[in-house]
DNA sequence: TTGACAAGTCAACACTGTTTACATATACCT
DNA sequence: AGGTATATGTAAACAGTGTTGACTTGTCAA
């Protein structure tokens, strides 16, 4: 009944399993970039890739199970941001957040982005911008306000983020590209101001 | 083949039409709000209205069209919040995105906004999040630079309504709600500057 | 050779939203 | 009145979906 652990202790792990799964994940990767997560079918998924359907729960649990496996293996969602200098690290999220309110990046993140409202995506996304951004953040920040700092942040980011999804945000693109990084750096740098502080403007 | 235009000339309205499509949508509500948009069935619906499955696309044009109509209905996203003077208006809006994320507000809001993710719903919320927010914002702002503000004050205010749907996002509750509500005023504040100003922090 | 077990296959299950063809009742008009 | 067009409601199917369980095949070890 159980077991011995996957590929046990041999050289070569049992042929097929690796393959299939290298096969599998390839496949997932091509159509969820060129279709979205949505659009493609578990079906679709195993024909393109040569496999028997019932061969995706069994290697990945279910299907959110290959999105979750890309996300792991390709990091979409560069927590390398933060390495850096400290005070520049609102210019690099600003100029982040702007390259993909540009739709830049790859055509797997921008799929992935356009899919991260899916119901069954859900706790993937949420697990993964705590782990991935709100944690990382706040770590790098510290302080005994870094959670919340960490949230206001992650909050502009995100909200950039999905604006791009709305028809006519591209009266952001349209603007001098320095002029929007630098107003979203503002906000950025204002999100990580003491709380302390009562002045409001 | 073509219909005259629904209840005709007559006094009142063909009985079971209104009668039907109102409990329909009754029912819809009560099993939206409580259980969200994904979860509740076609055929749920009909059931607990009482009427068959088939009404529900004759009198909607789809289950979306049920949600469709309970935004415009109720008008779940007011637009009204733009009305009162204009000094006053990120403050207003701040205290809406703070309301928003202690999930405050109907139940039936609630269960929208966590719904809002879902793809068969993307076109309903692309068109209102620009209909009802980010026009009548960029009407009410006025001068040339009209929509990248409304889109600006849209990312932080969106952005932070995500940020709600994380776990651990609690700890912006946890803070003095007056401290956090002026937080967020100076961002929209922020979002407003011209974008002439050359100054960066 | 004989097991044991991993890998792969097939067909089904329980759903989903939606549509089509059909039955029924209502209202109007001659 | 009768007859008919039309609005309303019904039943059943369609074409999908993700997922599962029982079965067959292949491969390696004792």
């Amino acid at each position: 009944m159980d077991r011995p652990d996957e590929t046990g202790g041999g050289t070569g792990p049992t042929r097929g399993r690796e393959a299939t799964r290298a096969r599998i994940l390839a496949s997932a990767k091509e159509l969820f970039t060129n279709e979205g997560y949505g659009s493609v079918s578990s079906r679709k998924i195993a024909a393109h890739a040569g496999v028997n359907v019932a061969l995706i729960n069994r290697y990945f649990g279910a299907k959110r199970g290959l999105l979750t496996e890309l996300l792991r293996e390709d990091g979409v969602y560069p927590g390398l941001i933060v390495d850096g200098p400290h005070d520049q690290l609102t210019r690099r999220l600003a100029e982040h957040a702007v390259s993909r309110l540009h739709g830049e990046g790859t055509a797997l993140q921008r799929a992935l982005d356009d899919s991260a409202g899916d119901p069954d995506l859900r706790s993937v996304y949420q697990g993964r911008i705590t782990s991935a951004m709100i944690e990382p953040l706040a770590a790098y920040l510290g302080g005994p306000e870094q959670r919340a700092h960490a949230l206001l942040l992650a909050s502009v980011l995100l909200g950039i983020a999905r604006v791009r999804l709305v028809e006519g945000a591209g009266a952001l693109c349209e603007m001098e590209r320095e002029t929007i990084i630098r107003r979203v750096q503002e906000l950025l740098e204002l999100c990580l101001k003491d709380f302390e502080d009562g002045d409001a403007a």
